[in-house]
DNA sequence: AACTATACGGAAAGCCTTTCCGGTTATGCA
DNA sequence: TGCATAACCGGAAAGGCTTTCCGTATAGTT
């Protein structure tokens, strides 16, 4: 629980100095780094039960501190969303390289979209909130972006030179898409956006060679 | 402007006595008829330009009224919304007979998905609105599934007797997933709708024969 | 032990939805 | 035409949420 994410600011450190984490302005003050934990473990929970747009004193509650805190720790909830769920981005973005060594670059690809599938839509409202509009969560397009943007680009790079797809469909796109796709529908469940994703990557499949040779 | 749409209650009289347009329970007196016509017209702009969620005051005063008579009307948001769009839903699904008389099945199937696109993606926020998870939003879903589903299901059906497209997919689906990619993307606009929506339909292409000779 | 930069917490302000009710007005009838 | 009244209007009020602000408390330092 311990780990030393730094909130507020510190904005993500693509470019820090030799080895150095997130040391950058100053050192966190005991009770500060240590309600900045409560109220991630908080929140984690709360995104769980009530969706990442449940309300913000649900969370200071949970975590033991005044919505003040919260607030002056994580000024935008997307702050606080990106903070909680940063790990498992970078799991995602992790994965890409073994599913590349492990299959062909067709099937890496499809396997990666459905891990990423995955990841979305098991996190009630994340994908929503991709898509509100609301600018609580403007940073977070932005940040899933980054963060995987380059991953899908390499997989679809990959799959489109093997000729096993067409080489005409943008990494930011898909993500969007998929992201898209994962929009919770009544009822239906995880396995909705399984199958519509899998409708996608079957699209992308079809004009293979015909936009190979477009091309 | 004096159409006599009937709202908050008198539910869709799908089932009216002969001739009969909307007169069920009793004549609306002239001054409600009247606001009733200036909140659909002042809900229409509103919703162009600050969405679908716009505040109801600002509806309520464009329209001159009070937010009482607002929601007296329209109880929900979403009957408001309903009372909007019914007859663009309508013209959406009457387009499907003509599609389907002019082109082959696929081709019409394909036609009408990027009709309904074209319709939901021009509506700022209403895609959102329709997985919102808003309880104000609740019944939207069901209406667009009411009206459109039969619809596509008889797209659906002739195209894949055709054999043109896969069998394994359900008018729901599709319709769900259609109006989940057609939700903003920043910067993007109409474009890049259109263009995933046709990759979904590439994916019905797919896997035509496999799926045809599964069933 | 005392001092000060940091951080805490909740009250307050602002915005929005939704309900409610005293006042107004259209409508049918004499 | 004039009246009675059911239907309707409009905005005030209640309640919920986010975000800001500032007096108070405390960790870390000398």
């Amino acid at each position: 629980m311990t780990d030393n994410t730094a909130p507020a600011g510190a904005g993500s450190n693509g470019s820090a100095g030799p080895g150095a984490l997130e040391r950058a302005p100053r050192r966190l003050r005991a009770d500060a780094q240590r309600n900045i934990d409560s109220l991630l473990e908080a929140a984690k929970a709360v995104f769980g039960t009530s969706g990442v747009d449940a309300p913000a004193k649900e969370i200071a509650d949970l975590a033991g501190v005044g919505v003040g805190t919260l607030y002056r720790h994580f000024p935008q909830r997307s702050d606080l969303v990106k903070a909680v769920f940063q790990r498992e981005v970078d799991a995602c973005a992790d994965a890409a390289p073994e599913l590349t060594a492990a299959h062909g670059p067709g099937v890496a690809l499809a396997k990666w979209l459905h891990r990423y599938t995955e990841f979305l839509a098991t996190k009630r409202g994340l994908a929503a909130a991709l898509h509100s509009g609301d600018p609580a969560f403007d940073a977070l397009p932005g940040y899933f972006m980054g963060r995987l943007g380059p991953t899908l680009g390499s997989l679809l790079e990959a799959a489109a030179a093997s000729g096993e797809i067409r080489a005409d469909v943008s990494a930011e796109d898909l993500l969007y898409a998929v992201a898209n796709l994962c929009m919770p529908v009544a009822e239906e469940g995880v396995a909705y956006s399984r199958r519509m994703v899998g409708l996608l990557v079957d699209g992308l499949r079809y004009g293979a060679d015909a936009s190979r040779s477009r091309s």
